[in-house]
DNA sequence: TTCTTAGTATACCGACCGGTGTGGTTACCA
DNA sequence: TGGTAACCACACCGGTCGGTATACTAAGAA
């Protein structure tokens, strides 16, 4: 990738999560990524990819830093996924899962939904891995299930309600699943 | 409310559900309503004030419709508005909630978000009364908390996953906490 | 030195956006 | 009988949408 069409890039990822994806136009993407529109439409050739790129984009920066903080983390790791699911260094902050905002305003034969549903396949694969680490004599699919319920919750609301204790409440129900001994069944 | 502006209402709740708020025009809403542009615009004024009264209708529907239910239902009722939370007659279905969605692509001032915050309220409210009538001697607050995290992840994702059974997989855990005489504190 | 790559600047396209204005047609009501 | 409210049809506005075309420039590689 080229470093015009990096910026490119970045700036979009910024202004469609920030602003929304149908409500920025490619004109105002090229012009603050200090760019022409021929530019833009070179490296990605239309809206939707760039949409499409944003997403992919958007999901490995997340991925790698979460793998990131697992390397590095402790027992119960789960709980540093959920961590990592609720803050993040200027990722994923204060208007809730870019996911499940696009989601909200792409049309039903959007590319990108595919990128959606797997960005969320993965989370609920590895967070079922953790949790099958952490609490392997309980059900920890269930668990899983249930704890994935909760951080979607949790995110949702983010940037929608006023009290921001969200994320440590949906990660201290969480750390009580893990220790309870069974999945709430 | 003339019947003009009553169809353009149940139109636009429609068509800014199913396709969204930003990708939906005054044009086609008019159209599909058989009004035309300037009577829309003679009832409503705005298309933000549109979209307003779009989400309060939305609201009062679905709260008539669970008050009903309510009313005719036995305990734990806690699991009737979950159930008439995740499932609604032609409502409330196949795209998540619309007020999670809107929120998702409504502008920072926009007077919506307003009813979006009134509405998340009311639900929470209306959850923590019926959990504190079902489990009263429990911490019925953290256990609404909890079951509202359930519901908000649960519909978030009616619409982008393909297995459906995740309503009733929320109203099974949010039983099951009820019955566990303790809140997963 | 020539050819390619990655850009720039700018103008343009048809279509649609939210919103307005003019004028005419019913129907009901005082 | 006159007025008013609730519509219709239609034309128009400035602005923005996603996307394209033309022409030019600087840098690196053959």
């Amino acid at each position: 990738m080229t470093p015009a069409g990096q910026r490119v890039l970045d700036v979009a990822s910024r202004l469609f999560y920030s602003d929304g994806i149908n409500a920025v136009g490619v004109a105002l993407v090229a012009e603050t990524a200090g760019v022409t529109k021929k530019t833009l439409y070179d490296c990605f050739g239309s809206k939707r990819k760039l949409v499409v790129d944003y997403l992919r984009h958007r999901h490995e920066i997340w991925w790698s830093h979460l793998e990131q903080r697992l390397s590095g983390a402790v027992p119960p790791r789960t709980l540093t996924l959920v961590e990592a699911y609720l803050t993040h260094p200027d990722l994923h902050v204060n208007r809730g899962c870019a996911f499940l905002n696009a989601a909200a305003e792409l049309p039903a034969d959007h590319p990108g939904l595919d990128v959606i549903r797997e960005h969320k396949k993965a989370v609920r694969t590895r967070l079922a891995e953790l949790v099958a680490e952490d609490a392997p004599a309980v059900d920890s699919e269930s668990v899983a299930e249930h704890i994935f319920l909760l951080i979607e919750g949790a995110i949702a609301h983010i940037g929608i309600d006023d009290h921001d204790n969200r994320a440590q409440q949906a990660r201290q129900l969480a750390a009580a699943l893990l220790n309870s001994g069974h999945g709430d069944r």
